[in-house]
DNA sequence: ATCGAAGTA
């Protein structure tokens, strides 16, 4: 009996069924088909496996990067342990070489070496560069997939992907028999995705004996990791970084100087340690320009301090904002070659998911907005808070890449120590509805049992049984049928309780459009210094009640351009009309994804000759009943649910003439600003 | 009088 050259995804379906052809035969019944089915399969299998191995590719590796020396002693511990953790900074090299390592290993033949990656960018360019140190095409021995794209096939033995495409899998395949091995990467982020993934995996290695994990982190808490799989040994690597100078330079603060009018800002802050930089630079006899890296908390913060610096005039130097919201081409003159110096002023996608290349100096004034759900006003919230040790480490490690750096922190170090070590994980800070949801679907059984690397508080926990029971998705702490539907919905459970409403009442079709547009940031743009012009050009799709319905005004517009244009006269169509092109293709992409899935749950999508208004926005309320307001007398303000005071985002239709009652697609903002897209009855 | 950055069946 083969065990083994085929594959493992075949394995346990070739077991089953030699167990029912043995039950056969001893029960005198015939088998000769079921014979030859398996026959059959066993040989494909085989044949699979056999090309798989014929298309492995010669291994090198890239000898100038410090995991490299290390390759024999990983490959043994891949070979002698079923899970390994390796712990290395940015520069070691890890994320590139270890699935050659695992190649090496053995794995990826008789299943995929499956890597995962927190971002889509990161999932393609590692890919592109495995498959370029392995001289092969990408998407044959060496593919990716991310949301939207998939560049894999039947042959690929290394495929990178993005955490929640992995989590997506488990659905189909509960056991992951595709993968013979799976890379987790940069598990020290610990986001949501990844610490659901690390318990899963827990508890599927039990049932795989034959699968392989291993997990990679940046040097902190390593130790967790290694606890949470049994005492999984750990590899440390070092990384190839030049030694980063951190100074304390607190801001001026009035308490402290009798000369000083008010406190000083963190932007005159800013100012004073670049003027200070650039001094001593000259100082040194430094002959180049050295390129300063600014973290700051927001857009506005990076538009006040590039405003200050403007107005400092200092000479041959060039101010770029950096932050997720700038469309691709923005972003890639971080990238373009320059000469004089550079100042980037960036948000915290600099920390993690963007490399600046070529920062000498980094000024770090030690906050960030760091989102946080709070459980007492069931609102997401995005304060402004102190970082923490671990992350203004990593800020600071952003300038010891080429050479050696200074990172000026704007804080004393007195301040520092009292930082918490690292970041709260993503797990602590959010709003547990979806993860609770997934774990019903998959019959994980209770969450407080779950093996979580950390387990979240229980009124967290709490909070998201009480949210999906409020749905209809849970009885009783089980699984209804509205829940189950909700599971197959690549959306937030609250979003995708309106779609099952939607098709109740007919009108999948305009709220399917509502609801991707809800799910992502709002596409219209309102840049600081054209505030009058952007508004006249999104005013046509105003509606008078509804903020809901000009998303339907704008997809249509949108959708009738979009089929007569080109794509860079469409590029042009949206610079013009202040919408951003990524985001709206973002939008069509969403929508119809969730099509896809509304498809396969059996919904229909019906056409109407005009809008039903009533029906879409009934449909709205089935998933945003704890948005609804009604107006407090003499008052603009609304009162909310849980006697909450709101007020209507400025935003709004309805801000200027507040209806009796509102239903508001978010609340957010600190104070509880209602970011109300509502319709009043 | 207006919001961070990641991610998905």
């Amino acid at each position: 009996m083969p065990t083994h050259a085929v594959m493992t995804r075949d394995r346990h379906l070739i077991h089953q069924k030699q167990g029912q052809l043995r039950q056969r035969q001893k029960d005198g019944l015939p088998f000769d088909r079921m014979q030859s089915e398996l026959n059959e399969l066993i040989e494909k299998s085989e044949t699979l496996h056999q090309a798989r191995l014929s298309r492995l590719p010669k291994i090198t590796y890239d000898e100038s990067l410090p995991v490299a020396a290390r390759a024999d002693e990983i490959i043994k511990a891949i070979q002698e342990n079923q899970v390994v953790i390796i712990a290395g900074e940015t520069g070691s090299g890890k994320t590139t070489q270890l699935p050659k390592m695992c190649l090496q290993a053995g794995r990826g033949i008789a299943g995929l070496i499956g890597h995962t990656q927190p971002r889509r960018i990161a999932a393609r360019s590692v890919a592109e560069r495995i498959s370029d140190e392995l001289q092969v095409n990408l998407g044959e021995q060496v593919g990716f997939q991310v949301r939207f794209s998939d560049e894999s096939n039947e042959e690929t033995l290394i495929k990178l992907m993005t955490d929640g495409i992995l989590l997506a899998e488990i659905q189909q395949d509960k056991r992951l028999y595709k993968y013979d091995t799976i890379i987790i990467d940069e598990a020290h982020e610990r986001s949501l995705n990844i610490d659901f993934l690390l318990g899963y995996l827990k508890q599927v290695l039990a049932a795989r004996p034959d699968l392989k994990v291993i997990v990679t982190s940046a040097t902190i808490d390593v130790e967790r990791f290694s606890q949470h799989f049994e005492n999984a040994p750990i590899i440390e690597v070092s990384g190839r970084t030049y030694p980063v100078e951190i100074r304390y330079q607190p801001l001026l603060s009035k308490s402290d100087s009798e000369e000083l009018d008010e406190d000083q800002s963190m932007e005159q802050g800013v100012l004073d340690a670049v003027e200070l930089l650039i001094a001593e630079e000259r100082q040194s006899g430094y002959r180049g320009a050295g390129d300063i890296l600014v973290f700051l908390p927001g857009e506005r913060e990076i538009r006040e301090t590039a405003e200050i610096l403007r107005r400092a005039e200092l000479r041959g130097t060039e101010v770029l904002p950096l932050y997720a919201r700038l469309s691709a081409s923005e972003q890639q003159r971080i990238f373009k070659s320059h000469s004089g110096r550079r100042i980037v002023l960036s948000t915290n996608v600099a920390e993690t998911s963007l490399t600046v290349p070529g920062i000498r100096y980094v000024i770090d004034p030690g906050l960030a907005r760091i989102s946080r759900y709070s459980v007492r006003s069931k609102v997401q919230q995005l304060p402004i808070e102190k970082i923490s040790q671990a992350s203004a480490n990593q800020r600071a490690g952003r300038c010891g890449r080429v050479a050696d750096g200074i990172c000026i922190r704007l804080y004393d170090e007195n301040d520092f120590n009292n930082r918490p070590e690292f970041t709260d994980p993503e797990i602590f800070r959010t709003n547990l509805a979806s993860v609770i949801l997934q774990m019903a679907n998959l019959k994980l059984g209770a969450v407080e049992k779950f093996p979580f690397v950390e387990m979240p508080e229980k009124r967290m926990i709490n909070d998201g049984y009480r949210a999906l029971t409020e749905l209809g998705a849970l009885h009783k702490d089980r699984l209804t049928p509205i829940g189950r539907q909700l599971a197959k919905l690549p959306i937030d459970p609250k979003l995708g309780r309106i779609l099952i409403a939607a098709e109740q009442h007919s009108v999948l079709k305009e709220v399917a459009i509502i609801v991707s547009a809800l799910s992502i940031p709002d596409p219209r743009e309102r840049p600081q210094d054209k505030k009058t012009q952007s508004d006249q050009a999104h005013a046509v799709d105003k509606d008078e009640d509804s903020d809901f319905a000009v998303f339907l005004n704008l997809w249509e517009r949108f959708e009738e351009q979009r089929q007569a244009l080109s794509q860079n006269q469409l590029r042009q169509y949206c610079r013009k009309q202040f919408l951003n092109f990524m985001r709206m293709r973002e939008w069509r992409d969403i929508h119809r994804q969730i099509m896809i899935a509304c498809k396969q749950l059996g919904f229909k999508e019906v056409q109407h000759e005009e809008r039903h208004y009533e029906a879409i926005h009934r449909s709205l309320l089935a998933g945003l009943f704890t948005h609804v307001a009604n107006k407090m007398e003499d008052s603009k303000d609304m009162l909310g649910c849980r006697s909450r005071k709101l007020s209507i985002f400025p935003g709004s239709m309805l801000f200027k003439k507040p209806p009796q009652w509102i239903m508001a697609a978010e609340l957010s903002g600190n104070q509880q600003a209602v970011r109300a897209r509502c319709r009043s009855y």
